[in-house]
DNA sequence: GTCTATATCAAGATAGAC
DNA sequence: GTCTATCTTGATATAGAC
């Protein structure tokens, strides 16, 4: 595994190089560790500096999250696009969102634990990732939403071990999906 | 506003008289303050002990939180049952969910934020609350999964204010329900 | 069943020097 | 951009007396 040092691509580039690195660093440390290793501390450590350095880069742990939350959002944006562009865009983009998901656990709670930082996000990135959505479920926002819950309910519920530990959730994906695949009238 | 002493007509009674109390306490402590607020201190203040005292009837943190959420299984179960004894057992059952959720925001995040602690729950519980979403998904578990995933993603993103704030949340249940209500061939 | 005293650990953040 | 020193706060849990 590589690490520290390394800039993920998909930091927002409205930062400096050096917060991107620190960026970089805090997805890593969550994703390896899990939320409650990710302390200014910490990823003072992994960096190589004193946490009240960090102050210089973030004003907050807060500012911090919402920029980490700005790289999960953008790289989901970018799989949602994908994803539904090809053949079967519902089922396609329930594969995405699943696949994304347990790719980064620990940052997609991180988005979805809470109210998103609006105040801190590039304006348009939650519509963007939302988009996707949209347009395969025939641009009925409703449909947009009861699918996203559904998605999210199977996910998180899966990611949090709640379900019974012999559940088959195959089957409950694919009984969801052709719920939501249907015309309403 | 009465506290403390009350105790909570649904708190499972293998537990003592005293255990009882301070379960009852800890759900009021927990709903009133949140999740951040359930510490053994601020829960031995609101008793008029000390915080020591409290493991005298619980080992630790974590069997007084699966005692709490035994509780909340315990009442969840009974509101689903009788929902889906009346009539449209599947919209009065998503009713339920979503008013049980409501009424114990911060229960309800406990119930479901993790791994139930089944080692500590009374054996059957957690089948005996799901029972009702089977029965009226016609007995098929998979379909059952689906709607309990629905519903939670609709429930938990709506308390966890992450859909946009002026999204239409009532027609999104709309189309789900209806989406989950249309028998699979 | 409750107490005091204590161990152990850790968090976010700021001031001010270099 | 990084440092040291520090503030402020707070957590779970145990030992042993009463």
């Amino acid at each position: 595994m590589d690490s520290g040092r390394r800039t993920d691509s998909s930091v927002p580039d409205e930062l400096s190089p050096r917060a991107r690195e620190i960026v970089s660093a805090a997805l890593e440390l969550l994703e390896r560790e899990g939320a409650g290793a990710l302390t200014m501390r910490r990823l003072a450590d992994r960096l190589g500096i004193r946490a009240p350095s960090l102050y210089k880069h973030f004003s907050d742990k807060r500012a911090l999250e919402a920029a980490m939350i700005a790289v999960g959002l953008e790289e989901s944006a970018r799989l949602f696009e994908e994803a539904a562009s090809k053949a079967d865009p519902l089922r396609g983009l329930a594969r995405a969102y699943r696949d994304f998901a347990f790719a980064r656990p620990e940052l997609y709670r991180l988005m979805t634990d809470g109210p998103l930082p609006r105040d801190l996000l590039p304006a348009g990135l939650e519509e963007r990732a939302a988009q996707p959505v949209i347009a395969a479920s025939g641009g009925d926002q409703a449909a947009a939403r009861g699918l996203w819950a559904f998605a999210h309910g199977m996910t998180i519920l899966e990611l949090n071990r709640r379900f019974p530990p012999d559940a088959d959730l195959e089957s409950a994906w694919e009984r969801g999906l052709t719920a939501f695949a249907k015309k309403r009238r």
